[in-house]
DNA sequence: ATGCCTGCAAAGCTTTTGCAGATGC
DNA sequence: GCATCTGCAAAAGCTTTGCAGGCAT
């Protein structure tokens, strides 16, 4: 059995067809991927799944924690695998490229506002809109 | 002439009932409507304006800089008037309470982490999600 | 065999747009 | 008077849901 079957059972979701090929298509791509993006890849390899069951499986995904969902701005809902490591996004005002970076201080000073109002900090969302240097 | 009549003049905006309730209604209120809050105080106002017209007015002064429009998670766009100073959100997930907050040393970190990628700091989002000490 | 899973189509929700008439300047 | 603005209704875009049949275990 694969890894990828493994991650399935592990979170309590039966072995199905169109979940493993999900799952496989977000390994191989590139970061951040809408349901359509990932629909069209499936109809590209003759896999006859409905858009209705790649949102249903993102969703379940999403609920495992395999996978991490994203809105930017406004548009359509973004996916990418959950590799462990935590990180916030960098988006290109102009050309649209987004840049993944971590950074600890911003983190520790994000705890440490959150505790200055009597709270503890149980996740963030921080998006940086960015243009090119001149 | 009113003060909100000449903010809608230096933004280029023909002074129209529903731009100038719309100001009103924003100016008064919470510091978060979606559109249909705004439009459902109208109602009750018994203002004849349609939901079309909101969106079309908000996104007017959003361009105008009399507005920020802020996508917490999903769910519908919230807007809050524009009253010059900037903040950032932390959004209690027990209770849904929202606090502003600003901090100009994760500003300042913010721009240093575009600058090191070779960007410059346009805009940015951040929601801190957090839980009451115990 | 059974209960979970799926495709399809339809509906839902938020937001945008086309158009003919109304309004501000 | 003329351009801008507005209400209405319809459409658009993304996502969810109901249902009848299909599949994994």
């Amino acid at each position: 059995m694969k890894t990828s079957d493994k991650e399935l059972k592990r979170a309590g979701l039966k072995v199905t067809l169109p979940r493993v090929k999900i799952l496989h298509i977000l390994e191989q791509s590139e970061l951040h991927m809408t349901a359509e993006d990932i629909y069209l890849r499936l109809i590209d390899a003759e896999e006859d799944v409905g858009i209705a069951t790649v949102y249903r499986v993102l969703a379940q995904f999403e609920s495992a924690h395999l996978v991490n969902r994203h809105n930017f701005d406004n548009g359509p809902a973004v996916y990418e695998l959950n590799r462990g490591e935590h990180h916030d996004h960098m988006v290109c005002s102009e050309t649209g490229t987004v840049i993944e970076f971590h950074d600890p201080e911003i983190e520790e000073i994000q705890r440490r506002i959150a505790a200055r109002h009597g709270y503890e900090l149980v996740d963030h969302n921080l998006v940086l809109y960015v243009r090119k240097q001149k």
